[in-house]
RNA sequence: GCCGCUAUGGUGUAAGUGGUUAACACGCCGCCCUCUCAAGGCGGAGAGUACGGGUUCGAGUCCCGUUAGCGGUACCA
């Protein structure tokens, strides 16, 4: 009998859910449902202090909005800690960890980092000095201990051999285990340490394949040596490839802010699945030109063979608005505006004009048909679902800016004035107000004025919108209708000469 | 300091077991289309594969060294 997959995706809630835990979340995800496994997914909340109810919330909001669906959690670390310290009084009573006496050094969070590198580097050239608590007999530590003496306990470590196991993604690992210290279980004042928790956690949750950041790897002996202390199967593991910021520093929630929140792409525009591609890509790929790839593509091609070692750098450029994120995200998110269907990009757009109170209500019923074709006129030229309410505002409301540039560009010729409003007439006496009707009237009024049909069209563009950008100037009366185009084509001819 | 991981254009990635001028996508530039901007089509610039040594008829691919970046080294997760 084959044991299915089970993988767990295990957030720790100290903030919200970034790109790199969505990356980690995904590749779980497709594995899982790959090998037609259990994806679980388990918040490690036992740093009390950092955790929150809301980071718990915005995590599972992001996993939701990703459509990374869990199969078992959510559960909470917390619930287990009883587990926890079970299996490390467990290992005492075996002989494989042991009671230690040493007061507990006081440590300031602020030079913290410092600290344990300058502690590491004098033992280093020093050399370790045993634990004198490591081989008391364990009936003298057990009476300490009742006499209401502090201890934590450690897992006693080889001090010769090689410890090893092999990484789905990174290949064969080795790691001396003189360079492992026997590590801290349980804290003196009972708290159960991440090491110890994961493991029995995942004992717990028959987990079969462990994938998660590289910067877990040199780790992992540690647990393998629990799991082996515990005569539990060491599952397989698989390390991904870190996700960095331009300069290759490291993706972080307080410096990087918001462009690594997955819930931002979610405010600002983004289609799941364009966003899951792009993820999916970075550390990734199919081995072919293939870019974008479909959810159930990404499902049939994933392996954890084809995943890189290198980390992978986010190329967003903080002081752009305009390309806020990667531009390839970007891109991407644009081609599955453009591919997917109109039935699906309907309600994505329409959050967005709710979020900037352009909706109207009858745009789910006798105006859902024109809002059905202004969004296919659109959606050729917006990246962001988000463009459809910012750029696109002209078609959706009355009150929109005029860009000065573009009014500089199409409307300072002197002589608009009056052909505006000469073709505001000409317009409004059309009998059928179509694309073509209004093209003729167009053409034939520029002739019969001796100017350039570009020069009205380009104008008209601009008073209709205020942009000098945009689709056919056409199809833009069509969306607007007779009765807005004349009214913002008189408008846009007292705006000639303004600037 | 010690241990470990990584290294292909600006970015993301290709280049089965070493084999012709290192490929694709994004971005950038140009042309076409055209009433503008996109989209689309076509083309261009941009790396000789971090550096230095080997092995080999032949190395981005194998080996060694160096450098750089990252990770770990905690009674954090």
């Amino acid at each position: 009998m084959t044991e299915s997959v089970r993988v767990r995706f295990a957030p720790s809630p100290t903030g919200y859910l970034h790109l790199g835990g969505a990356r980690t979340a995904l590749f779980n995800w497709l594995f899982a449902r790959q090998h037609g496994g259990v994806f679980i997914l388990r918040i490690e909340d036992t740093d009390i202090q950092r955790s929150s109810e809301q980071m718990v919330q915005g995590i599972l909001e992001g996993m939701r909005w990703l459509g990374l669906d869990a199969d078992e959690g959510p559960f909470f670390q917390s619930w287990f800690v009883e587990q926890h310290r079970a299996a490390a009084r467990k290992l005492v009573e075996e002989g494989k960890a042991y009671y230690d006496f040493t007061p507990k050094e006081q440590t300031d969070d602020r030079t913290l980092k410092a600290k344990i590198v300058d502690r590491a580097r004098a033992q280093s050239r020093a050399g370790k000095e045993p634990n004198p608590f490591r081989d008391l007999p364990l009936e003298e530590s057990l009476r300490r201990v009742e006499a209401g003496e502090s201890a934590a306990i450690r897992l006693k470590v080889p001090e010769q051999g090689l410890s090893r196991f092999e990484d789905d993604v990174y290949g064969a690992q080795e790691r001396d285990y003189s360079d492992i210290e026997d590590l801290v279980l349980i804290r003196s004042d009972g708290h159960p340490l991440y090491n110890l928790s994961v493991v029995v956690d995942d004992i717990e949750m028959r987990i079969t394949h462990v994938i998660r950041g590289q910067d877990h790897l040199t780790n992992t002996h540690k647990q393998v040596l629990i799991y082996q202390a515990l005569n539990a199967p060491v599952p397989r593991f698989a390390h991904l490839p870190l996700i960095m910021a331009p300069g290759r520093e490291k993706l972080s929630k307080r410096k990087h802010g918001e462009v690594v929140s997955v819930t931002t792409y979610r405010d600002r525009g983004f289609v799941p699945d364009a966003l899951v591609n792009f993820l999916a890509l970075l550390g990734w790929s199919p081995g072919s030109d293939q870019e974008i790839i479909s959810r159930a593509e990404l499902i049939e091609k994933f392996s954890l063979e084809a995943v890189n070692k290198s980390s992978a750098i986010f190329n967003f450029n903080e002081k752009d608005p305009r390309d806020w994120t990667d531009p390839k995200a970007l891109w991407m998110n644009g081609e599955y505006i453009r591919a997917m269907p109109l039935d699906e990009l309907l309600p994505l757009v329409g959050d967005q004009l709710k979020q900037f109170g352009l909706w109207r209500d009858e745009y789910e019923s006798t105006s859902r048909e024109w809002l059905a074709r202004t969004i296919e006129v659109l959606r050729a030229r917006y990246r962001t679902t988000q463009d459809f309410a910012t750029l696109g505002r002209p078609y959706f409301s009355d009150e929109f800016e005029y860009d000065p540039e573009a009014v500089r560009k199409n409307l300072k010729d002197e002589r608009l004035k009056d052909l505006l409003a000469g073709l505001a007439n000409r317009l409004a006496s059309l009998a059928d107000f179509t694309h073509n009707a209004a093209e003729s009237a167009l053409r034939a009024y520029a002739e019969e004025q001796g100017v350039k049909p570009g020069l009205l069209i380009n104008a008209a563009r601009t008073a209709l919108t205020g942009q000098a950008v945009g689709p056919g100037m056409f199809e833009i009366m069509v969306i607007l209708g007779r009765d807005r185009t004349i009214e913002r084509i008189r408008r846009g001819a007292a705006h000639t000469g303004t600037l």
